[in-house]
DNA sequence: TTGACATATCGTGAGGTTACGATATTATTG
DNA sequence: CAATAATATCGTAACCTCACGATATGTCAA
C-alpha cells in the first residue's frame, strides 16, 4: 500500500483533486438550511434583506451574513435602492442545480 | 454541566424550510475535496478503501471516516469480500447531481 | 495459534462555522 | 440638523469538523 509519506502540503495526486476543492466550497456555502431557502426564493425573483430574513424566520444580521457568504460564490449580486437593497441570482447554473437538490431530496 | 439555552427553536416559517435542513445535511456531506472525489471515482465502479484512500492521498483510517459519513446519507452501500471492504454507490439520484456539479463547477 | 493485512473506531486538539448582541453605515424623512 | 429605517460589520462564545495517532476488529495464511 505504499502510502506516501510526504506530509499532505498541498500535494494531492494530481487527478484533478484541485479542482474539487472549489466545488467543495461552493457546495458547502449552499449546505445550510437557510440559505437553501434564499436560493429557492431568489430563484423566483428578486428580494431585500428584509424579505428574506422574515420569509427565513431569522433576524436581519444573519440574512445579512448569509448572503454575503453567497454573494462571495458569485450566487447572487445586490443593488441598493433607496435604503433596501435588492439581491437576485447571478450564477445560471444555480437554478439546474437547485433542481437537482430538489429532486433528489424534497420531491419524495 | 450541558446547559442547553433553548437557542431558537424550532420554528421555522413553515414554508417547506424543515425539508431543506435534510437537503442541507447531505450538501454538507458532499462538500469536501477528498469525498468529491470518491464519489466522482464510485460512480465509475466499485472501489476498496485502500484504493480510494491510495487516489485521495489521504490516511486509510480518514477515508473510512468520509466513506462512513457517506454512507450514513445513503449515497454508498459496503460490502465486505475477504479482508476487503468494497464501497459501491447506491443513490441513483448522484450521477445527475454530481453531473450538475461538475458542469458547473468543473468544466471551464 | 501467531502474525500480517485491511478496515474501523475512538480520543484529542486545532481550526472553522454559526447565531447573537452591539455597533456602524447608508439613505430617507421631518 | 436629528431621528428613524434598512442593511452591514464586528467581537464573542458555543458548537462542529477534520485529521491525526492509537487502538480495535475482522480476515486470511503459515
Amino acid at each position: 500500500m505504499t502510502i506516501q509519506t510526504e506530509q499532505h502540503v498541498e500535494e494531492q495526486p494530481q487527478n484533478g483533486a484541485a479542482k474539487f476543492a472549489d466545488a467543495a466550497e461552493c457546495l458547502k456555502t449552499l449546505a445550510h438550511p437557510v440559505r437553501l431557502r434564499m436560493v429557492q426564493m431568489l430563484l423566483e425573483g428578486r428580494y431585500t434583506v428584509g424579505e428574506l430574513a422574515q420569509d427565513c424566520g431569522v433576524p436581519d444580521n444573519v440574512a445579512s451574513e448569509h448572503l454575503r457568504l453567497m454573494q462571495r460564490c458569485g450566487f447572487f449580486t445586490s443593488q441598493r435602492e433607496g435604503r433596501r437593497v435588492y439581491y437576485e441570482v447571478a450564477e445560471p447554473h444555480l437554478e439546474n442545480l437547485m433542481n437537482c437538490i430538489k429532486s433528489r431530496f424534497l420531491s419524495e
